[in-house]
DNA sequence: GTCTGTGAACTACTTCACAGCA
DNA sequence: TGCTGTGAAGTAGTTCACAGAC
């Protein structure tokens, strides 16, 4: 959160490894969408994008977005645009996503049943490679190929597998006991769905994805638009802020 | 940021209706959070809570909380704290989760199959009404005591039912297609679980959900902290943000 | 002329620190 | 005394607008 420093080397000219970029929280949360965007453009054929049109196609507006690819370093051509391909390579390399990451998913109830089979993930380089379970009616039990093993075995599978993201889609009651689990485990990333707050140290990364604060987040709104457009000087309907981003 | 008003009447005297709050963003995204807590502490039993308790409960500062409720008026008392009950019915009030919000979900495959079933809608106040899918061979199904019906069928589900909330969880090249349909039949809140941008009018509020985004947002910060842990002047792993929630 | 990269201005959000009420 | 409510200060993020590379 402090400072910014874009590409060049830092203070004690290391090697030939590009310095780690320190980007802003939100800048990190839009990579992941100009990713997308990129593919979508690269697969029509595109050699190079203009700012305008990467923005189009992400959903922000192009001053934003040339901000944010600032942060990488000089990856376009004034007069030109960015190249498409080596912008990819660039944000593959800062998200990390040029190694695999092996993720392991815990409760395999509703939830997760629906995430060990979810396409998105694999197609995007992450490969749920254990499914984990407390109820013993579900070990053994395969879902999309992989077999479900006891919470028990957490341990040993973060260590066969090289876990390096822990997802929880337990019920809110079990998801501190498996947090602590994943944590002692050596993980040191954690998605969270189960609706609690979890306590990790430090060093540990938590994102929590919560569904039902979606909805109430836009029932909010819902209630609000219901209620100007009722007042006496209520104006239009064309409200506020729409096309909320999530991502903290 | 303009005026705060509390459960007060509003300059233009007119009905009983409590002003509406003009409420921050961010504010509204924790408001969810801070019910959840409260609704964990009122079966505790406890009547009143500190700000620094809830604030811990919900996994925020406490300066932060009680800036956050000062925007919705004066519930507590100085030298005591809040009244737990007091407090859920207002949140719930501004949030307008006192009236049923009906819910039609589009998509019913893989994770469409899930969030049919998923516990936490129904227990924090949204019913899911309707299931529809562009797949003959899913129209008819019951999934969790819900029959699927076809997407022509949409425009008639949402008078019928009165649907407040539309959820996509389609394949993204179908996506824009249904928002399309769900803003025709006036639906004018979208949670889209569908990875790619939506556009709507503006009196339409989007918010979005992409799993593998927040995988990818994981993905960097253990690219990060590796990178730092290896460089020679790396600090210590104790790293910067953790416990990102998601929400814009 | 086109379009990137970026200082500067602006807006939103957070945190501090304390006045003031119970 | 204890704790809320809130101005004021600080920080993060966005947008503007334009210099400068192509």
């Amino acid at each position: 959160m402090s400072q910014q420093r874009h590409g060049s080397t830092p203070g004690s000219g290391s090697g030939n490894v590009p310095a780690f970029p320190d980007l802003p929280e939100a800048t990190i949360a839009r990579l992941p969408e100009y990713l997308r965007a990129l593919h979508n453009l690269g697969e029509g054929g595109s050699d190079t994008i203009s700012s305008e049109g990467l923005a189009a196609a992400a959903g922000v507006n192009s001053a934003k977005l040339r901000k944010d690819l600032s942060h990488l370093g000089s990856y376009g051509t004034r007069g030109v645009g960015y190249d498409v391909a080596l912008l990819i390579e660039q944000i593959e390399y800062v998200l990390g996503l040029d190694q695999r990451r092996a993720v392991c998913l815990v409760g395999v109830g509703n939830l997760g049943h629906a995430l060990a089979g979810y396409d998105g993930f694999a197609s995007r380089g992450f490969k749920i490679v254990a499914l984990l379970d407390a109820d013993e009616a579900k070990v053994g039990e395969v879902i999309h190929g992989l077999a479900v093993r006891h919470i028990d075995e957490l341990a040993q599978v973060a260590v066969e597998e090289s876990i390096a993201i822990g997802v929880i889609a337990t019920p809110a009651g079990a998801a501190q006991a498996v947090a602590d689990e994943l944590v002692a485990a050596g993980v040191t990333s954690i998605l969270n769905f189960a609706p609690c707050v979890l306590s990790v140290p430090a060093n540990v990364d938590v994102r929590k994805v919560d569904l039902a604060i979606e909805l109430q987040i836009l029932s909010f709104h819902e209630h609000r638009k219901a209620t100007l457009t009722a007042l006496p000087g209520g104006r239009s309907a064309t409200g506020a802020g729409n096309q909320e981003a999530v991502g903290s």
